[in-house]
DNA sequence: TTAGGGTTAG
């Protein structure tokens, strides 16, 4: 940035070109007002704006120009903001916080940085407008930290609740959520604003259940809840599958006349539909008097997770057809998906082919995972592998992994022992990766190799995660852990099991023991299996749930092989739909066949 | 003139 000159020189600006804006004819050449900067957009309404009050002594510059400053901020016109600013003969502490705002807003945050030392420099004063500002044009935790000390420091604005509510943005957007959290505590008079700001740090980093707990807080200590805080609340449910939770606040948005708007619109879909309910999303959907291309992006994706292709393209038809959204780069992630988790291979290539041609949206590398999944789904892992070599971006650990899921898929070992170099690079500690190339050795009989991998995992001193899952009858939640029995009903649960077992045997069921990663006996092996938290779920979905309902479950893993084809034989077997959660995907369990068509 | 909000590849 030029140094800022903060004399005053008068400036006609070059405006020789006439334009006929139908806003400005019915107003007196000479008169300026606020009414009519409020209506400029282009930058030379604004330029004839400037050149009145420069030529009308009588249009007081003093108090227009400040506000000529503003509108042009306001419509991110930057440069020619500046060059008004530098006619200012004493710029005031408002011009200055407008000038910071405009380059914080705008991205230039050195500018704006620059502005607020400028304004120290003339000995001009901040005021409680100055830090919200500043700390948007802070870019790391250290100039934070700063403007932290400058705030504590300035005479009554510590306690000013907007510069102590931005700091929590602050802290929480840099990762640093302790930090926020203090200030937070430390707020004296909590708002709306702040408690929601607090809640939104711990959902942006993925505490979901701190995030929730927080709004507990924020109830009984009887703080106002607006839809901003809902729509927080609501992402801390999708992503935990808290659906009673999701539910709740469901009932309290229509209970309270809460307006529906198209961010919490949108929170709300995709709640249903993270949670296991895709109909409900889907009806919640229809029944909105308008659509955002977030909410838009939100159905096609929940439809992709659930499988249901064949609608999730639908939508994206009627998307276009509709007019109302424009298809973006996100869009494309779920149609591609949606082609993905339902096989139509030659329909995504379509899609992705067309983005660029036809839709102007270059494609990202989320894209390219998504293509490369599609390939590798397909069998084509030649092509698959082709894509990650030769796209515009360096690939990662979840390119690298999503080629590894295919190779386990479609059992070719020595393009997953390719790609585990380069996993075991970008994810040295990542045992998802390990177990699934153990089971690609497994799927070829090469055990010297499971059993290779299996102690290089014991030296590194890398430990299987441990399979849980939850299910939720009556409003609790119960989880099982790998083998659990501490569940207060274990002794019938296990009963159940038997009878699982004993029914499953009879429909030729045979177990998939080349999955299990232990040095045990076969026998033992087939016990590990049986004793799976997804099989000891549903066990207890079974019992304790009416004949005939779903049984809806979450895994904190990918589906086990085995678990897969119990449940698919469990689901006719018991005349039950189990819907199942897993890290990456919906399986919807149904008279003997998953939605995912074994691919996941 | 200030603080908080939705969707995204294994």
């Amino acid at each position: 940035m030029n140094n800022i000159a903060i004399n005053y020189r008068p400036h006609i600006p070059n405006s020789t070109k006439r334009y006929e804006n139908p806003n400005f004819r019915s107003q007196s050449p000479r008169l300026v007002n606020l009414q009519l900067l409020k209506k400029c957009t282009h930058l030379i309404e604004f330029k004839q704006i400037h050149t009145q009050i420069i030529k009308n002594p009588t249009d007081q510059p003093d108090y227009f120009l400040p506000k000529l400053v503003e509108s042009l901020v306001n419509s991110t016109h930057m440069d020619y903001a500046y060059q008004v600013f530098k006619q200012m003969l004493q710029p005031t502490t408002f011009v200055f916080n407008t000038m910071v705002r405009g380059y914080a807003l705008s991205g230039v945050y050195k500018d704006g940085i620059q502005f607020y030392i400028q304004m120290q420099l003339t000995g001009l004063e901040a005021d409680n407008f100055t830090y919200p500002f500043l700390l948007k044009a802070c870019t790391d935790l250290n100039q934070g930290k700063g403007v932290h000390s400058l705030i504590l420091k300035s005479r009554g604005l510590g306690s000013d609740v907007y510069s102590q509510t931005s700091l929590v943005s602050f802290y929480s957007s840099h990762g640093d959520l302790e930090y926020a959290r203090k200030v937070f505590d430390r707020i004296q008079e909590k708002n709306v604003v702040s408690w929601t700001a607090m809640i939104t740090g711990y959902v942006k980093l993925k505490e979901y259940t701190e995030g929730l707990a927080l709004f507990y807080r924020m109830q009984i200590e009887g703080a106002e809840i607006n839809e901003s805080t809902l729509v927080n609340v609501l992402c801390a449910c999708a992503n935990l599958g808290a659906f009673e939770m999701g539910k709740w606040i469901h009932g309290y948005i229509d209970k309270n006349k809460i307006f529906l708007n198209s961010s919490l619109a949108t929170a709300l879909v995709d709640m249903y539909a993270k949670c296991g309910y895709i109909r409900k999303a889907s009806q919640l959907f229809d029944e909105l008097p308008q659509r955002s291309v977030y909410t838009w992006n939100t159905i096609i994706g929940g439809l992709a997770l659930h499988g249901c292709g064949v609608e999730a393209l639908e939508r994206f038809k009627e998307m276009q057809m509709s007019g109302g959204a424009r298809p973006d780069a996100i869009t494309f992630i779920g149609v591609l998906s949606a082609c993905t988790h339902s096989g139509m291979v030659d329909k995504g290539k379509e899609y992705f082919n067309s983005m660029l041609t036809d839709y102007g949206i270059e494609p990202n590398i989320k894209h390219y995972g998504c293509l490369v999944d599609l390939l590798g789904r397909a069998g084509q892992l030649d092509e698959a592998y082709q894509v990650v070599q030769n796209m515009p971006f360096k690939p990662n650990a979840v390119l690298w992994g999503t080629l590894l899921n295919a190779c386990n898929a479609h059992a070719n070992v020595e393009l997953a022992e390719t790609v585990m170099e380069q996993l075991v690079k970008l994810e040295p500690y990542n045992d998802g990766n390990y177990v699934l190339m153990s089971n690609i050795y497994a799927a070829k009989s090469q055990w010297d190799n499971v059993a290779n991998l299996r102690s290089f995992m014991k030296n590194k001193g890398i430990l299987k995660t441990p399979g849980c899952t939850s299910i939720e009858v009556d409003n609790v939640i119960h989880e099982f852990m790998v083998g659990d029995s501490t569940h207060p009903q274990s002794k019938d649960i296990y009963s159940m099991l038997d009878d699982v077992a004993r029914r499953l045997k009879a429909v030729n069921y045979l177990p998939k023991t080349t999955q299990v990663l232990l040095d045990v006996s076969e026998e033992e092996k087939r016990q590990a299996l049986c004793h799976h938290s997804e099989k000891l779920a549903i066990a207890f979905g079974l019992i304790s749930t009416k004949p005939k309902t779903s049984i809806r479950l979450m895994k904190n893993l990918r589906a086990c092989g085995d678990c897969h084809l119990a449940t698919k034989l469990i689901s006719k077997i018991y005349d039950r739909e189990i819907i199942v959660r897993d890290r990456n995907r919906f399986h919807h369990f149904k008279d003997g066949v998953c939605s995912c068509n074994d691919y996941w």
